[in-house]
DNA sequence: GCCAACGTTGGC
DNA sequence: GCCAACGTTGGC
């Protein structure tokens, strides 16, 4: 299973909305950046992410899953953008924010650090540990329902 | 609201 | 294939 960081503005699409889609999870539409897209094409059912919100909160807010596999993004007629399905999983009960990940040693080389324009970013298994720890949540698969 | 960083586009 | 111009992201 392989981790990811999955950037929104609050603004256009918050955690609470997320979560507020329960199971049925959310299209992560409107990525436009070969890196991005390519990270969405990697990514495997099961897999899971950090859900952050930038520019308000600047912070790791929930953990979501990966619940469907890169296919066509449906906002755009341009067959170059794909997107994957995502569910909320579990919030952050202690959120991280991009300070404390900045400050963090063992986060130096995380790419919410050193490539901020990035909307969605591999994270390795150490750093998705340590942010769990950070955060306070369990850094495990939970195929509870969030709600 | 500004601007640095960075990605993309298009002229040559 | 280079690079200047331009657009966008996101931290500040």
């Amino acid at each position: 299973m392989n981790f990811w960081l999955f950037k929104s503005e609050p603004d256009a699409w918050s955690w609470d909305q997320q979560v507020a889609r329960g199971d049925a999870g959310e299209e992560w539409t409107g990525v436009r950046n070969y890196q991005a897209r390519n990270n969405m094409r990697a990514m495997k059912v099961g897999d899971l992410g950090f859900f952050y919100h930038s520019n308000i909160g600047k912070e790791v807010v929930g953990i979501v899953e990966v619940i469907r596999e890169s296919a066509p993004d449906s906002t755009t007629d341009d067959p170059r953008w794909d997107c994957v399905v995502i569910r909320a999983v579990r919030p952050v009960p202690k959120p991280v924010t991009l300070d404390a990940c900045k400050a963090e040693p063992a986060l130096a080389q995380m790419a919410l650090v050193t490539n901020t324009r990035l909307s969605v970013q591999p994270v390795t298994p150490r750093e998705w540990a340590v942010v769990c720890d950070m955060g306070g949540v369990a850094s495990g698969p939970d195929h509870s329902t969030i709600s």
